[in-house]
DNA sequence: CTCGACAATGTGACCGTGCACATTCCGAGT
DNA sequence: ACTCGGAATGTGCACGGTCACATTGTCGAG
């Protein structure tokens, strides 16, 4: 007879029920805490669980239950600090609540890419998903799918029929640029990012938006990468005109190119010219000069994304967190009034 | 009778085999490309499978095989470039082969939150795990668990039973330290990592060796937490004394924060103090100055990691990949020969 | 014409867990 | 003593695939 669990496969509830001396229903109930088991029955097949390292099978247990605890991630540009961050705070914040991450990169956001990268977390039977990838045609292409499980996207309008969870960005873009304005500048440029990521264009709306209100007169944004090296050949570019006091910058990665440039040249920052920023980077505050910039709190967005993703999935009344997070002004070296000849 | 799938459950084969007119081991040999099924057979059920949207149920197929096709990642500081970008080509590689990646996250390095993300992967019945923690107490801790499945780490010694797979540290701080040793240096000081993360030893003992091999005299590392900010403070201190002329420090977010005390205090990089970094964020260039850095290949760490574990998970000869990948020498503007009054 | 080999397909059991529905046990109420 | 009811536990099946083992069909060799 069978006297070890040496089968090769891993102990199962009837592995546990026979030697407890119960059934395998009763090992079942002990598993999912049932009220009325006895406490001593209880105990009995706790120890006889410790003793053989019984560990309930998912796969099982997800095929009975039709419920997999699994959460699906997309996300662009995950090795970015702000997306980088937040996922993280996704992954602590479903593990408290036992569910399980699956993360699937985009690596372009061709119609193609996206569809695989869906397929291949429907596949897991995620029961929700989080969208992380800010480009408009991504949402696109998402509504055509026309999923059935519970959507939230963070850095997102939120037009189509999903939940949307984000910083203000516009509020964001008005707090920098009416630090710019109460400096005293006027000759504002904006280096924004890509034109059909929805954060640039709320960042640049917010920009257009507060100057207009102060009646500041506007020049067209400058559409960039978020790269660093942008931010530098963009600088380069600006500085053969040289019509401006102050250059808000729609990321802290261009930013720092636009200094590096406007140093380069052999202004100074921010006597000659003011920078400001967006994200607040950890190395924001050590840029030389130290940089000006508006933070967000990404791992904040990431727990509530989840708060919000979990209620939808069990169906309760969403909770009463505010859809929209305040981003804060961090004033450092890189801005002061301008130079008046 | 049962016209149609509207169980609310969603179809399996057996549905779409009622619907083919065939049986549902002839539908499970199409997904499975069984050889002998007649074309005429297969592109009917495939048919059927289209207009059902059938999907299989992975959870039913793992229960069966034994094996969740998934692998886990453990990982602290991925918010880091460096281990974000490995994380990131973690996955696409783990999705191009047919698998999932669980990520678990660690927020501190005390046993008990080791043991916790283990559990989570082990639970999801992971069939090999991914360490990226470059403590060694988290190796130890591993160790003692005694885990039966594959295991692949990045940033350690190996000096476990586990595969270990890296960029050579030691060779790329010698490669930085022989760089100023070359441009003239001797008073050189080394600011370090944290003394229990594995690379940041790796590093000092790169630094040591070399500094030794080329008889220059040393004093002692700073032992930093490989923070702008620390790096920031320590400059600071450093310069009470300024009995050096170049700093390797150990990354390059501790190098901006030595730069800017530095030029803070009125000096010079590189005239009057040489600085190099480690990693080559994407950000390194346009630093002010432009740093000299020791660029690592994360992404490539991750692909080969990839390749390593699935291989031990299929029980494949170990693949002639090398377990060591070359750091490359990044040469910009922060270092230059030292001020000789 | 028969037989065998192989291609094409079908049948039933099984993986580990949870659910619906018994069944047994035991004490209180009448 | 007898019934009743709830607590404690057991029985068998279902979930959606795969596997081992039939079963049938087809065709060429002897």
């Amino acid at each position: 007879m069978t006297t070890d669990t040496s089968k090769g496969r891993a102990p199962s509830i009837r592995d546990v029920a026979r030697l407890a001396g119960v059934s395998h229903q009763t090992v079942s109930r002990v598993l999912n805490d049932h009220p009325s088991i006895r406490d001593s029955t209880k105990a009995r097949v706790q120890q006889v669980m410790d003793e053989l390292q019984y560990r309930p099978n998912r796969a099982a247990r997800a095929l009975v239950k039709g419920r997999s605890r699994t959460i699906g991630v997309i996300s662009a540009s995950s090795t970015q600090y702000g997306p980088a961050s937040s996922i993280a705070a996704i992954q602590d914040a479903s593990r408290a609540a036992g569910y399980y991450v699956n993360t699937a990169n985009l690596t372009s956001v061709d119609p193609a890419s996206i569809e695989a990268a869906v397929e291949h977390l429907l596949d897991q039977a995620v029961e929700g998903m989080v969208v992380m990838a800010p480009q408009s045609r991504v949402f696109d292409t998402l509504a055509e799918m026309s999923l059935d499980i519970p959507l939230v996207t963070l850095q997102s309008t939120g037009v189509h029929r999903e939940r949307a969870l984000s910083v203000d960005q516009i509020a964001g873009a008005r707090l920098a640029t009416r630090h710019l304005i109460e400096l005293g500048h006027r000759d504002i440029y904006h280096l924004a990012g890509p034109q059909d990521w929805i954060e640039a264009e709320a960042r640049m709306r917010g920009f257009l938006e507060e100057m207009g209100a102060q009646d500041v007169p506007t020049t067209a944004p400058i559409l960039g990468d978020w790269t660093a090296n942008f931010g530098y050949h963009a600088g380069r570019e600006l500085l053969r005109v040289r019509d401006f006091t102050a250059i808000f910058s729609s990321n802290d990665q261009m930013a720092l190119g636009l200094v590096h440039a406007i140093t380069e040249s052999g202004l100074r920052v921010p006597q000659d010219v003011s920078v400001i920023g967006f994200d607040d980077v950890p190395e924001a505050a050590h840029f030389w000069p130290p940089l000006t910039t508006v933070r967000q709190d990404f791992p904040e967005l990431g727990r509530r994304c989840i708060a919000l993703l979990l209620a939808e999935i069990n169906g309760e009344p969403s909770s009463g967190y505010s859809r929209s997070l305040q981003p804060e002004l961090v004033v450092r070296a890189s801005t002061a009034p301008p130079f008046r000849p």
